[in-house]
DNA sequence: TAGTTCTGATTGTCTGACAAACTATATTAC
DNA sequence: GTAATATAGTTTGTCAGACAATCAGAACTA
């Protein structure tokens, strides 16, 4: 009874025990991608398990990109898709509302973490490319965008950071800010009003910085063309 | 033959299926944490499948901390842990170079986009711990830290951005930094040889900026603090 | 030698069975 | 009538067996 609501003292399953053999067997044997797995019934019979329960197992690390195998061929092992695991658990109902916070947190991060990669790596093509991104973006009023087109300009910017790890993870975090949008309507609209007299950062202008190499008046301005992030994650401090 | 070199055209597992159909039911429902699911013998009939393909989709959840369930009870979802699938993935033995690569400039991006969090959060209580660990750290020569001290520094550095999910993020990405060492010591040994004249920044002068005020030369400290990474990820381009 | 067939191995899926743990109801004792 | 107990049913955890689909390699044949 008092067991049920504490989460702690719960012993791990089978299938929890098997997967971390499993794990620590393929780096105790610096396993590489490509390497095969003994069969099914080999794994089993070594570890003492049916094959349900290690099926189970198996099955997780097919989530994560981790194994692949084909009928009659075998398993081998794969680079893992590292955020697999993440977009299944991206659901912001799931989410608690401090998690959600920092989750938002964690994109603001990026974004500012990511100029001086940007400014290190940014060329004419990229110019040109956000230029066109701008030109065509949809604007509803006083510099707010569209999702889309949100989207895609901050996708092309981060995309000059040259690390393909962190797009995926910007990509993966991306529906979480529709989801505040809504959520978090009410601190919305009470920022805009409040807020209505003053000019917003807008896209073109990010993009001016960048064009001219100005570094701190781009990081400056990112942080007012996204201030009103850092306001609604401010409070839960 | 051809299809079994391009990964492409491999069409989904029953499992695969099943856990789409259940995370995209688990959305329609707006199902929260706490939420009691069917039971399994309900859901294996609704979905048309064994209840061995049901249990392989559902254990699947049970990584990721989405799911939770106990014998005679039922099962009932919970706020998954993120980035649990992540950690199960981070094996550098399983990486690519490009993307251990892409994983060290992921904790750059956060280490400098962090800067503007720590330094609106951070207290008193803050730098005497941090002082604490300076003075406790353990040096090997030039401003060399022991990986201990080092970690110890910089996850301190991090809390103070007061992002559960980001120092989270720092903790699972810390064993590839230790990786790298070994993997591209003889980098290390060129660059360390290159600079052997120059002061490094110590983890002292960080706390000093940090201790002042001075937001922009701790920036700038943290970038030469961390150069040898950004050297080392700078090729890769 | 080249092509074909056969055999065995391997994964994917289904079914059935039983144990362990829990819930709810029914029963009994007072 | 109430409280304690016993019982039955439900649900998850685990195992075992079976069969289909697929593939690799050996054996065989022309």
């Amino acid at each position: 009874m008092l067991n049920s609501d504490l989460k702690i003292n719960q012993k791990p399953s089978l299938v929890d025990q098997v997967e971390e053999k499993l794990l620590t067997y393929f780096r105790e044997k610096s396993l590489k991608p490509g390497d095969t797995l003994p069969g099914e019934l080999a794994l089993k019979e070594a570890l003492g398990v049916g094959r349900s329960v290690l099926r189970e197992a198996l099955s997780r690390f097919r989530m994560v990109g981790l194994l692949e195998s084909k009928p009659g061929r075998g398993m081998i092992l794969r680079e893992p898709a590292l955020f697999n695991g993440l977009e299944r658990a991206m659901n912001p109902h799931l989410l608690s509302e401090g998690k959600l916070l920092d989750l938002l947190g964690f994109r603001l991060i990026i974004e500012l973490g990511a100029v001086d990669f940007i400014f290190d790596n940014v060329t004419e093509q990229d110019i040109e490319e956000l230029e066109q991104i701008v030109e065509n973006q949809v604007v509803y009023e006083n510099n707010r965008f569209s999702p889309q087109s949100d989207y895609d300009f901050h996708v092309r910017l981060l995309s000059i950071a040259n690390n393909e790890s962190v797009k995926q993870f910007q990509h993966i975090l991306y529906p979480m800010f529709e989801f505040a949008k809504d959520n978090f309507q009410v601190f919305f609209e009470k920022y805009r009003e409040k807020h209505s007299g003053e000019e917003l950062v807008s896209h073109n202008q990010l993009l001016e910085y960048l064009k001219l190499g100005k570094k701190e008046a781009y990081r400056k301005a990112m942080k007012k063309h996204l201030d009103i992030y850092f306001q609604l994650i401010k409070p839960k401090k």
